[in-house]
DNA sequence: ATCTGTGAATTGATTCACAGCC
DNA sequence: GGCTGTGAATCAATTCACAGAT
């Protein structure tokens, strides 16, 4: 636990700059399909809407990848990001639930066009399981643990209730699963070891409305 | 801008601060759903996973709710809790495209029974305007200004494509709507005055696979 | 004995500001 | 003249630690 000076090149980068870099890299990439060759950390900022001082030093962290006087090559920096945040290989993902919010993600392209494929599926309702959709065939829960044991993911997505989410991800846990994406409206218990995002859009509805509620609503007479 | 003493009671709450009522709220419901009557900060931490001093200080900055030596009413701080997130009434909201997420929310029942309800949802495709899905009509998106305008909302939703996305905020910007949930993948621009929540699974991976890439993946042979 | 509420202390993140380079 | 990279300075968030209440 203690920094390992051989192995912390740059004594420990802080989480809140990681979660920045893959908004860059949108940012990046934006200007690369646009056939923008260079830019300035201004520049960025105002894509990104983060302070081109703030660009710099997140940047730093990884390395010296712009010129003085010029700025970032897009290209090349897209591409050092992608390789900082393991985005040149593919990812197996393991979706658990498929109901409104698992069939959207199934259906949704937007995971493998960016190297996140979707492996496997799973349900317990016995009217969905072997379904045909997106990828993969949907299977019984059941088989979940077996089967993530003999083909293993590295991340898995959890779209069940929230009252099964935390079975579920002790079982993603028991198999080898490292990080974990939830749409259950609750904070599982995990290891400390296993990275976990939540996507929670009803707390980023009461987050705003406590901003909301002493305006003069817009919401005039109907 | 500079804070007014007769308004600003107590100085001005950090954003990060509001952030964690929503999941403090939650965690306080599944209490008082078992029936518990009082909670200590140290309990409620465990169940939300911030700690005690945090909880503490939190709550602080909207007034005293405990009581030394015995800790929260589970009923009275959910009640509160409401009230300063502005949970008591209903919420009004616009979604703007009816593709796989649009769907998905729209036949979602956890904003509803949450106090958000979905009045108005449009999209462009003509083969899905007229459409009853959930609780609305689906309109088509020439609509939405004149609608709006009429029918006014609190919260817009976007669901379209990332191109697309920028003109809808506009839209809903000059319609009035002060807080907008948004699934595009991207970060649209709007004045400092209009509230924006970003939901976007696609970030959040990739900010995992940071952490990910440099282990020995659970990824075996084959 | 237990637990809140809160200033003070600490830790962490952001911004400043400028030397150095193009 | 313009822009990066970065230590130093500032600002913000978290944690400590304890007085005071039950």
């Amino acid at each position: 636990m203690t920094p390992n000076p051989k192995t912390a090149r740059v004594t420990k980068i802080p989480d809140v700059v990681v979660d920045r870099l893959p908004l860059y890299a949108r940012c990046l990439a934006l200007l690369h399909s646009r056939g923008q060759e260079v830019v300035s950390s201004t520049e960025l900022a105002k894509l990104s809407r983060v302070t081109p001082a703030q660009i710099r030093k997140d940047l730093s962290y990884f390395g010296r990848f712009g010129k003085q006087g010029r700025g970032y090559n897009v290209a090349k920096l897209l591409q050092e990001l992608w390789r900082i945040l393991g985005l040149e290989r593919q990812w197996r993902m393991a979706l658990v639930g498929v109901g409104r919010i698992g069939r959207a993600i199934l259906e949704y392209g937007g995971f493998a066009s960016q190297g996140f494929h979707i492996a496997h599926a799973f349900d317990v309702d016995h009217s969905v399981v072997g379904q045909e959709l997106g990828s993969v065939t949907i299977r019984h829960a059941s088989e979940l643990e077996q089967r993530l044991l003999k083909e293993p993911v590295d991340i898995g997505i959890v779209a069940v209730p929230a009252l099964e989410a935390q079975t579920v991800v002790d079982i993603l846990v028991r198999c080898g699963v490292k990080s974990i994406l939830n749409y259950a409206p609750m904070c599982p218990r995990r290891p400390s070891d296993v990275q976990l995002r939540q996507i929670d859009p009803v707390l980023a509805l009461q987050g705003m409305t406590f901003h909301l509620k002493n305006k003069k609503g817009p919401t005039k007479k109907h």
